[in-house]
DNA sequence: GTCTATACGGCGATAGAC
DNA sequence: GTCTATCGCCGTATAGAC
């Protein structure tokens, strides 16, 4: 049988000290000048590298991505576990809290627009986010079922859909210039979090009107 | 004085047939492939004609797609304009439907993302958004100062920023196929929408749970 | 005013030398 | 593990034909 040689090309260990670095320097200029100032030649010069060895180590860009997606979705779910710790018993707050993450928000969403256009890295993108967003599910419904604000019923997808995305389209109207009802959305949020998860134990507590 | 000549290279009219149709093969492209998917070589392709041709045109990247958005922007406006009418006196409404418009959305959200990147675009995108929002928020505020839900008072501007920016974060997550809690927010959405703009005059109607 | 031909450097990617 | 050479596609610029 003919089998079409299954790429005879090498690969890096994954265990790399240069590896790692390389994936530090393209984190930077990631979050410098988006996804699109990613190219071989610039994340070897960032290191101090010829593009050869950043391509020995990741063939295509798309496993180059696919690397440090991987990598920052551990260290993520990381810092989720940990602010939600900090916020014990809050954990509506604490989604809230992550989801303001800059530098993670920023990194996410440049990784949205890429995978908007590389079929490749889609895949990934979902899988991360399906791990994020299950931690995150778990988090919530272990305190309730559903919450009410005027006789409307609030299912904790929803609120997890607007904690997590509120932040993120912030983030991509602020970069163009844009932050019309900014201020005014994170107030919102901030009472409808008040008014469900007091700092109290005391549930349903009212808040001083403050600032 | 050595002046820089002054660039004497020449642009096809803005009237011209061909330049019209260069910017439906642009728009297309850019549904179907992503703003990535644009180049001079296959926008000419698409339109039977020369790469050299479409740079007559637009001498650069950046004019053809900042010639694309007017376009549509001008377009768009109309488009609110007959959504607005269609929906006397539920100005949300309206703003909610306009908002979904797939087609309009994935245009908006591929020039969002376009202009994350590319300065020269940012000022149009700006723009285009400062216009659509100022139409959007002269609507709502034709009707009423502010609304309340269960004592917590919402923002006009917050209402609006909702409204337009839940479908278009929802296309991303789409897109890389992720639907987690839109189903639950969408009904959210009309519920909060049934509740502040009833569908007969009497304020605070209550709706019949249907579907 | 419209359109074509050609050239340049940067890019992702491959194959192979040290 | 590291690096070089090479290929084809890209945006862009320019000179010139109709």
């Amino acid at each position: 049988m003919t089998v079409p040689p299954p790429s005879t090309r090498r690969v890096g260990t994954e265990t790399s000290k240069t590896r790692g670095a390389l994936l530090d320097s393209t984190e930077q200029l990631m979050l410098e000048e988006g996804y699109a100032g990613v190219t071989y030649r610039r994340v070897a010069a960032k290191a101090g590298v010829t593009a050869g060895l950043v391509q020995y180590y990741f063939p295509t860009l798309d496993d180059l991505f696919i690397a440090l997606l991987e990598r920052r979705s551990h260290s993520n779910l990381d810092k989720f576990a940990r602010v939600l710790e900090a916020n014990d018993g809050r954990p509506l707050r604490a989604i809230w809290e992550y989801s303001r993450d800059e530098t993670t928000a920023a990194l996410m969403v440049e990784f949205m627009a890429l995978g908007n256009h590389r079929k490749a890295i889609r895949a990934e993108i979902a899988a991360v986010g399906e791990r994020s967003h299950k931690a995150q599910l778990e988090a919530i419904e272990k305190m309730a079922g559903r919450f009410k604000v005027d006789g409307m019923v609030v299912p904790p997808s929803a609120v997890l859909f607007l904690l997590q995305s509120i932040p993120k389209i912030m983030l991509m109207e602020g970069e163009l210039g844009r932050t019309s009802g900014h201020k005014e959305t994170l107030a919102l949020v901030d009472d409808f979090l008040a008014r469900i998860e007091p700092q109290t134990r005391k549930p349903l507590a009212r808040r001083r009107t403050s600032a």
